[in-house]
DNA sequence: CTTGACCCAGTACCTAGGTACGGGCCGTAG
DNA sequence: CTACGGCCCGTACCTAGGTACTGGGTCAAG
């Protein structure tokens, strides 16, 4: 299929298709009989996993890791494991964050017709209850702060 | 407390703090007895609960939103509800995505061991066994297009 | 009372992730 | 054959979300 077949299929425009090609999230030119080049329902699997993990919040950096996941040469067994079990506590840390999100706003639709919801801030109220330890607390800021007056 | 160590609390800059007071995701100045504002435990919620949204791919315009949800003369209950019915639907699908990413990251790791996990695109093969049907295809693009020539 | 670390407001600048435009080529309907 | 729409590459521009710098005021320690 043509670039703009392709685009359509996803649901994005076709520059957007060219600037994840030039980010190296679609794996390069695969030169069609004449002049246009040839997409492939790889590629369209390959869009929307981007665009549905961009929608999670990951990087399209992240995502391109995620993307060349795979053993080779310069790739080990273990290499593979280890991005791949990183991911997945990312992972679990945001299915709790999202758990602890619903929770706080189904909670939020009951009392809504019960008092009315009118506190300080109903979400952040909602939240406190059904409470999850969250990480602000362990994660050392890391700024480099970075002095100011010589810029290059 | 002030703004440094509220954002040392938060672990962000200074100058987000500001930025999202700007925004309006912080209630706004409570002047504090002389010349620095006071900030409140209540604003390191708000800022930890911004971070956290933000992480699982929510814009601060919708995080605003969120945060502002409450009953009030303009706003009744209805309409607090049917925001939160529709925040909690893009949770549900993110919940999905996000199960089905670790799923396939999953597979990867467990077969990455046996089979060296060196097909075309592992993590893609693996999206595609404990496949998800996903709304790429109902959702028809919505891109305006807008014309060029006429910009303000 | 000076010095260093913070604060304030305002504005300029930066990165990520696209979007749009220009100029040229292809290929099909009229 | 020519008009129109889609492709190609390259470059310019845009929005969101910060970051940094300027020029001033503040406060606690020495």
């Amino acid at each position: 299929m043509t670039i703009g077949e392709l685009a359509k299929m996803c649901g994005v425009g076709v520059e957007t298709i060219r600037y994840y090609e030039r980010r190296g999230l679609i794996p390069d030119p695969r030169p069609g009989k004449v002049g246009y080049r040839e997409f492939s329902n790889d590629d369209v699997r390959r869009v929307r996993f981007v665009k549905q993990a961009q929608g999670l919040g990951f990087t399209l950096k992240e995502i391109a890791e995620l993307l060349a996941l795979r053993v080779s040469p310069t790739t080990t067994c273990t290499d593979v494991r280890d991005l791949a079990e990183a991911k997945l506590e990312d992972i679990e840390e945001k299915l709790r964050t999202l758990k602890a999100f619903k929770r706080a706003l189904g909670k939020l639709v009951r009392e809504c017709s019960q008092t009315g919801a009118k506190g300080a801030c109903p979400i952040l109220d909602a939240m406190d209850d059904t409470k999850t330890p969250m990480d602000a607390t362990k994660t050392p800021v890391k700024r480099p702060i970075a002095k100011r007056s010589s810029r290059k």
